[in-house]
DNA sequence: CCTTTTAACTTGCTTTTTGCAAGTTATGTG
DNA sequence: CACATAACTTGCAAAAAGCAAGTTAAAAGG
């Protein structure tokens, strides 16, 4: 981990719903139909671009998507860089807040994989999410760290 | 845990979001706005009937959440009961699938109180996902699984 | 009993969010 | 220089959320 300056404190989000619930507080950072699939798509299946993320398997609609990023960097999850070598595409990546959901993330994938007769959860990820909980959480975070992280 | 025949299999439910993906599953279980916050209440709070989770901090509309009741019972995350005693009181208790999301809400608790300047989180608590997370994890299981479930 | 409360919703309507299709702009590419 | 493409924006229709009021059946009080 390079400690550049980035994941600045974003000044400008302020929860809506402020009631200090922990869980009200994680809903008004990812608590909508697309959010959580835009932050998969970066922790697990290492998408950066707008269009890989257009492209996903569940077709967000473009304006929606443009919405929920600029949200979620509002919300300091993600950040956006410019791409110095091609100057039309931008980077997102996730901040440290963002790669802080890794558990969250990797519970539910757990829970799903359970319950979900037709999962495609990969059952070497979910027998080791039991089996090395913490390696896995610390792999998968040093994975999606860019170095500019 | 006694064995009765409850929490049978919901056939009338299937995922929008066909995908496969265990975090789209998760989704179309209770991926809004307020799903969660009625889990929450019933998982950490005790709340169990219509009238205590209108009354909960985030003032949820009234047919918002006799939708959101539907759905989450239709998901089979949840169940209505009639009370013996009193027949106009319903009692909502979480079924197997919806008590395993505890683990999905305590990695929730833990993120935001880290990340909450305001959380009220309780320390004791958040320390304690920490220290002893197996062990909480099954105390808030059991203390929230009603004798007829 | 008979009136009043109350729990658990439902209905109607307005506002906000989501979704779809098309259009725009600034690079990059052959 | 013509064309392709990444990353959006805009306009409008559809769906969901939010608000206020109404309904129903059961319990509680007198």
């Amino acid at each position: 981990m390079t400690t550049s300056d980035e994941d600045k404190d974003p000044q400008h989000f302020t929860p809506k719903r402020d009631t200090g619930c922990p869980i009200a507080f994680a809903l008004d950072h990812f608590g909508d139909k697309w959010s959580l699939i835009i932050i998969r798509d970066l922790l697990m299946r290492g998408h950066e671009t707008y269009g890989q993320f257009l492209q996903g398997d569940e077709r967000i609609a473009t304006n929606i998507l443009a919405s929920r990023l600029k949200h979620l960097e509002e919300a300091g999850l993600i950040h956006k860089q410019k791409n110095a070598k091609n100057r039309r595409s931008n980077v997102y990546g996730l901040t440290q807040k963002g790669l802080a959901l890794a558990p969250v993330m990797l519970e539910l994938v757990r829970w799903s994989a359970n319950y979900d007769p037709n999962t495609k959860a990969n059952p070497q990820i979910v027998a080791r999410i039991t089996s090395d909980r913490e390696g896995l959480i610390k792999e998968i975070i040093q994975k999606r760290s860019g170095k500019t992280d």
